[in-house]
DNA sequence: CGCAATCATATGTCAGACGTTTAATTGTCT
DNA sequence: AGACAATTAAACGTCTGACATATGATTGCG
């Protein structure tokens, strides 16, 4: 763990990229158990606080957590799949929100990534996945569901799709591609129309996949992606169109 | 912004949740300005050390800035996709590293994932993005170069072709992948031969991109894939053999 | 020997203070 | 009056010292 030079500025920040780059290169393994705070404040010759908001930077990264008492500290934490899903999910929301990505720009990318996956989807399918995709596309079928509640079905059909590649690496990288797409989702209007065809397009993906059939799931998510984008276009008009009469 | 519960623990995570929450829901737009420390601390009923973790937890995550001086403060950070990439590599590789995932397994989602846009790329390819991988091939090909630096130049030509997709938000969920292999890549020692074979599907691929040819493309790259895997797979069967001699 | 009380350690929080940066204000000189 | 310099005020960055709380280890007693 390296010095900061006498800048006395950024202290934490500069504390947590040495106590970073140690975790990253590897010099302190997972379940080390760091220094104490005071020990910390030692030997970077700085205040307890300083030490804390750079340990409290790690945490939010989660790479470090903390446990009080006696044989308590901050340990290097083992990062897992799943705590970073959240992350991955939230940054992905912010940036499409803050960055005025267009519906098409998301929706062409979570598409591509999604058939990128279909191939080991439909090699490596469980019983399990296939359940959870078809009783998505059931709950979608029902008559009361709110825009709100068929998009967020429509997302966990795609992430069960996803999942069922079996590949973790897959399944991370494109959480944020297909969860971050729900607030853009929650925009359109769905018609009973548009969530027959939709649900049909999904229990044919569903059938590609329970086949093993890669082409056919290909295919249909195709259609599927073409039409989302189609439906987008017209909401899009439409409020381009009430604009003009304002 | 909501109060936290009477519980007297984690004050500092409850504080940088009820932020984190009213920036998602764009309560807080981007730019915004937040209360000073000495304000929020009166707000939310606790001390300014408290309300600075919370802050810098904040400013892990690049929710927000700070600046000093008279017009200081913290303020909401439009989250950019150059930002979000950094961040992305560094969770990825720790999650990579630290969950023991295998060679085959990283190697499998990233070419998955990179001949999911191989058709946006040879569609969209500029010249720029041709003269970057026509260059990294070339650099690949120069006689002294390390281990270490052939994957760089590896990395390097494939967030090219990435890049060449044309989609912000797939070379972010792409970046993390790709750049996450490269400590793994760095395990593998390529002789002139293997390297002499890479740089030729490198040059196969550039050429299929430049011809605007997808199904070329997604050919060189399945072989540059199947060839990465049985790369490693020497690597491990060679190491599992001297540790049979030990 | 087992259990309870005590202790030591380390994090979580607080209060008050000082230094530094930065922009706005004020004041002075031409 | 206008331009430039000095002052001021606001806010973050840091430090010191202290107390509260959680928790494992130690000690002491029955």
């Amino acid at each position: 763990m390296k010095i900061d030079p006498a800048n006395p500025a950024d202290l934490s920040a500069q504390i947590a990229k040495a106590i970073r780059d140690a975790i990253i290169s590897g010099a302190l393994p997972v379940d080390e158990r760091l220094p104490s705070e005071a020990e910390l404040a030692e030997q970077f010759d700085v205040s307890r606080p300083t030490v804390r908001e750079a340990l409290k930077r790690l945490a939010a990264q989660s790479l470090i957590r903390t446990q009080r008492g006696a044989t308590g500290g901050a340990f290097v934490n083992r990062l897992r799949f799943e705590d970073a899903y959240g992350q991955q999910i939230t940054t992905s929301t912010l940036l499409l929100s803050m960055n005025d990505v267009s519906f098409a720009t998301a929706c062409e990318a979570r598409y591509a990534l999604e058939r990128a996956c279909a191939p080991l989807s439909a090699a490596r399918r469980t019983a399990d996945h296939l359940a959870t995709m078809r009783a998505e596309a059931h709950r979608q079928s029902q008559p009361g569901l709110t825009d709100e509640a068929f998009c967020a079905s429509d997302v966990a059909f795609h992430r069960a799709l996803v999942d069922a590649a079996g590949n973790p690496v897959l399944s991370y990288q494109l959480a944020g591609a297909v969860e971050a797409m729900q607030p853009l989702m929650n925009m359109i209007t769905f018609s009973a129309r548009d969530r027959e065809r939709i649900i049909a397009l999904h229990t044919a993906i569903a059938d590609a996949i329970e086949a093993q059939d890669s082409a056919q799931a290909d295919e249909n998510l195709a259609n599927l992606a073409a039409y989302t984008q189609e439906l987008a276009q017209d909401v899009i008009a439409k409020r381009a169109a009430k604009a003009r009469e304002k």
